[in-house]
DNA sequence: GCATGTTCTTGACACTGTGTCAAATATTTT
DNA sequence: AAAATATTTGACACAGTGTCAAGAACATGC
């Protein structure tokens, strides 16, 4: 066996990179060759397709973003949490320079487009399967404030709907670019949810 | 001059119709031209560049859109005119087969990609316009509302919040495809706008 | 130590898509 | 009828995806 002249994992992440950056379309193999210092073909070889190496690509950030969502929202009252969740998201969304916006929500957009055509369902999957499991982190996480006297509703409407919010404000980060209305909106969110005056923090 | 041997709207209809379907990205000129019996080069001629065409396209839809919504908007109780802004924009986004999703979220994320480059930056405003005039119509509609005393809160607020949640619903529609799911979003949104219990409709 | 087998790499190729251009074409105006 | 003008058409250059066969590097068995 002839051995692999690059690192699996480091062309990962340069092509996470590029995806990110510039989106899976805009992302051509040969530019994550040329970073990566690899042949085209050698990334045919060990990936089999573009779509095949984004996804790859994407489930490596998806656990890692699900580690640091879990990390943020473990601590403090209801209301600290929910906004370390919101904002690690609007972090999140602004990363970079210029920043990159939600791989989640553009890769949905861009690649959930063609329903019926087999190859995209992969990817389409696997952003819902980050959606909902961040939901269910949420929902958890409501629940339990819930059985702390913070909060008093429907844990599982209130995820749904919280979690809405963060992809409508994936949406607008890329429509104006404006964070501090992000914030705002982020901040509304939590005061509509928790009912205005909420736990101290 | 020699006359045209199409009609500019008539194209204009068939393309946005194919991007609508299957993205600007996932559009070819010839899958166009084909579709309106027209040579590609005559599409670069009349239209310029596949952008230019998208651009125009979507102009069309988009004053479409805006005057639906505003004859929505018109009518009935605080509670009804959400309800109905809501229906139509879920409408929207599960109309066609297979749904078609949301043009402008989907454009927005698939164009709003290209860092630095100019070019997408006369798409990502007519998308930035677009929800910019919807959330002024919402934010009217509740500031109407609340000098009927149907709504007690800050009508900006309340129409940032609603317009996130109608573009959070757009992904959520591409990553799910649970239209019962987006409704009960919706609802949720407006009893948690307008206080729960609402004026009776 | 050398041959063999296996995997990776490399370059060539076919295909599709974008955009440009010059030549041919169809009208209107002079 | 000739000139001016805009549209159509086909050829071209270029970039991207994906495939393939041939070459290269290493492990193992003899």
């Amino acid at each position: 066996m002839r051995p692999r002249e690059f690192d699996h994992d480091d062309v990962l992440r340069i092509a996470f990179d590029q995806f990110w950056r510039k989106g899976v379309r805009g992302t051509s193999l040969s530019d994550i060759a040329r970073d990566a210092g690899v042949q085209r073909g050698s990334l045919y070889n060990a990936f089999g397709s573009k779509e095949a190496l984004f996804l790859q690509a994407y489930e490596r950030y998806a656990g890692d973003y699900l580690a640091a969502l879990q990390k943020a929202l473990g601590t403090g009252s209801l209301r600290k949490r929910l906004t370390a969740f919101f904002d690690l998201t609007i972090t999140n969304f602004r990363s970079g320079t210029p920043p990159r916006g939600c791989p989640t929500t553009r890769g949905l957009m861009e690649l959930g487009a063609a329903e019926g055509e087999g190859l995209d369902e992969d990817a389409r999957e696997a952003f819902a399967s980050l959606i909902s499991r961040i939901t269910a982190l949420v929902q958890d996480t409501l629940a339990a404030g819930a059985a702390r006297g913070e909060f008093d509703g429907n844990p599982a409407a209130a995820a749904l709907h919280i979690i809405t919010v963060t992809r409508g404000l994936a949406v607008l980060e890329r429509a104006f670019g404006d964070e501090p209305q992000l914030r705002k909106i982020a901040g509304h969110t939590i005061d509509l949810v928790l009912g205005r005056k909420g736990g101290s923090a």
